[in-house]
DNA sequence: GAAGATTCTTAATTTATCTTAAGATTTTTT
DNA sequence: AAAAAATCTTAAGATAAATTAAGAATCTTC
């Protein structure tokens, strides 16, 4: 099992103990997932943090008319979970789909309790975390309310620079919360300038 | 000063013990504000998590035509901060207004620091308030991204039970992302049925 | 209580986006 | 390599939402 990636994506928020990273190793799960493999399913709970060693998968919801809505994309340095249904423990809405062969670390919820309590570091690391996350999708509310489909394309082109040419507009058009044929029509409208 | 509401809201996630409440009091800063007093304006490093202890206040960002866009509201039980500027120390874009006299409990960035260096409840606190405000926010994307402007307006009301009554349409409509004239006509539509 | 400011509504017009459907292209699977 | 599936584009018509402007209602301030 290879857990550098994740060592050192904690070691940028802060730097871990030896005794930290032998208490977090051997509670890692290692797995490897096939494109277009779901590692969640609406009606499951979500029992994992995810970390995305290398790939890149969405997590989305699909509405009563079978529309798919991508909420979220994770590529290889990120993490990925369906957060309420992790704590609340309650069947989850969403789905998690590699969008590529991927590989993974998973955290338990039992063990994760366990790190945060017995080595509070890892509430620090985790608060901070999620405190970026939730900074990031504050920028992605505000651009919703207030920017066009086209900003919101070019905005995230921008934010995005790992995944725009790796995954069909199709998906980017589902993220920004557009269709895709209107997308098709952006993109043309910005070419032909 | 009265911290109370402020020790009662986090006795709601963990118990604190007397040398944390007593660690915790003294950082404290009870302010008055007037209604359309400002506590964060574009270009202010923000310094303070602030509690609202009672009252009302909604952070805005203004767009480059001068129009306002409503990024959060809260009331008495809240919290509001621009946690990006706060963190980074980076100027912020946005704006916090109250909306009502109301009465707040601040922390400033050196004093959490300390909180959460020395005991590590308040870095658990913190996880778990920013980890319920994350979900929060993944659910208001997943609505802008997928519902028409009457679904979010009428989720709207079903979520902020304790504001709809109190504030203008105008502020609505800005936090759901329509024109006011547009808000207006679907009230006229919802009512008319 | 009057004046001013803000808010709400209505309606007409314009713009943005969706829907549907079809065909072309690309990618994936067999 | 062939077949199947997924993706991308185009276009017409339909719907959603913004804009503008005007007037009525409500709230604040003096």
């Amino acid at each position: 099992m290879n857990t550098k990636p994740l060592i050192d994506h904690f070691s940028q928020y802060l730097a871990l103990k030896d005794l930290e990273i032998k208490e977090l190793e051997p509670r890692l799960i290692e797995r490897k997932i096939k494109r277009r493999q779901f590692i969640l399913q609406q009606g499951d709970l979500c029992k994992h943090y995810t970390f995305v060693a290398d790939g890149c998968f969405r997590m989305y919801k699909v509405d009563d008319k079978g529309n798919e809505h991508n909420l979220q994309f994770a590529v290889e340095g990120g993490w990925i979970a369906d957060i309420g249904s992790f704590h609340s423990e309650i069947p989850s809405e969403l789905y998690i789909e590699a969008m590529e062969q991927s590989v993974i670390l998973q955290i338990a919820k039992e063990d994760l309790l366990y790190l945060y309590t017995e080595h509070s570091v890892f509430d620090r690391i985790f608060r901070v975390l999620v405190e970026n996350a939730f900074v990031n999708l504050q920028k992605r509310v505000l651009q919703n309310i207030s920017a066009t489909a086209e900003e919101r394309y070019l905005d995230f082109l921008k934010n995005y620079p790992k995944l725009f040419n790796r995954i069909s507009n199709v998906q980017i058009a589902s993220f920004i919360g557009v269709t895709p044929e209107f997308l098709s029509k952006i993109r043309k409208e910005i070419t032909s300038r």
